[in-house]
DNA sequence: TAGATTGTTAATCGATTAACAATC
DNA sequence: TAGATTGTTAATCGATTAACAATC
């Protein structure tokens, strides 16, 4: 879709870059030049230029950036401007936490179903969803268009799912076990919050 | 405490490696080389050996790493060997799907308070434990030496909160607020679990 | 126009990979 | 010992930063 391929490493600024510039027009800015965003964000003003530059000229010479068109730049980038159908499969703590995560709506993310595999737990109700069998979760996604599948099954069960979730055609993985599912048609972010807090506990054993 | 630097980088690669060693272990692989490891994880075998030199010649020539040794090095360097007292601030969807996080205490964490700003809240029990007014909080770390604290508050009492716990002795943070909290005195890891899903849908609308 | 700041090319820096001598 | 594989130095690659001409 993309001339030259987009780094990592840009690609995860891209974020970072969204919620700043939010920020900024709640803020009521209109106008910002790189050399501000780097005073501000802590990023190197050249990387700030190189980066929305591998999408194209958004700032004018002698002026700086458009708070305003940055930001609708940015969401179209990112992806922000479509509305994405969710599943989550497991609806344990971490699943029942998504699922009621009220930020979702506001930002274009609608959990369509809720499956687990656990008697005990299909049928009941989470934030107005009845959590489903996930026997059903394939004729599920034959009858919805599901965009994303949110993956919050125990470790053992996560490449399965995500097999199962891209066999029904779901083009996007976003997994919290505690293991990296692989995928050949769909795209995927492993999340890892275990990763995170041992990083978090070396930095405070080597510090 | 180390002699020179390890890079973010390598650190990022530290947990891998123990996972991967973790499962290594429980199939009962006794040796592996770094070539092999190459080939099951991904990394290059050049790599793999100089992110293990960072921290010390754990292999043999001609033979490889012990599984068990490596293992046990890896959780000395993360140091995953101690016990680490949490507090969870904010009762909310995230803090209590991390309050009842089933593994923290097999992985050596251990939730010694959890606190909460609304009423509502206040007084309710989450995994055998109370939750508190976040007024007592200065106190009870006061009273108790808590190693990390978890954000799970709203973006707007994120970085408040992270002065209190700082300003308590807390020498950890672990941010879950969709904002970079700042402590002078503290590690931190800012998760940023929406970033994660931008990530996710800039690679389906690019791709 | 003059001043400011971008877009872009070139230089630097750091991380990854390759190569190989050391050695188990 | 011979073979294998590490530890480590050197080469490559890519990302970050600096510089500056283009231009609003």
């Amino acid at each position: 879709m993309r001339e030259r391929t987009v780094s990592e490493a840009v690609i995860h600024r891209l974020p970072k870059y969204y919620r700043h510039l939010q920020e900024l027009q709640e803020r009521g800015v209109e106008r910002i030049s790189s050399g501000e965003l780097s005073a501000e964000m802590g990023f190197n003003a050249s990387q700030i230029r190189q980066d929305f530059n591998c999408f194209g000229g958004f700032g004018q010479q002698g002026y700086g950036y458009r708070v305003n068109s940055l930001l609708h730049e940015l969401s179209q980038i990112l992806g922000l401007t479509h509305v994405y159908n969710i599943v989550i499969v497991g609806a344990g703590n971490i699943g029942k936490a998504l699922a009621r995560y009220a930020a979702f709506p506001q930002e274009g993310y609608e959990v369509k179903g809720i499956f687990d595999i656990r008697e005990e737990v299909i049928g009941r109700e989470i934030n107005g969803i009845t959590v489903q069998n996930v026997a059903d979760l394939p004729e599920f996604l034959q009858q919805n268009q599901i965009d994303i599948g949110v993956i919050c099954t125990p470790k053992d069960n996560a490449q399965k799912t995500a097999d199962v979730l891209t066999q029904g055609g779901v083009r996007a993985l976003w997994n919290f076990a505690p293991i990296d599912v692989e995928a050949e048609k769909a795209c995927i972010e492993n999340v890892h919050l275990s990763d995170s807090l041992y990083v978090l506990s070396y930095r405070l054993t080597n510090s």
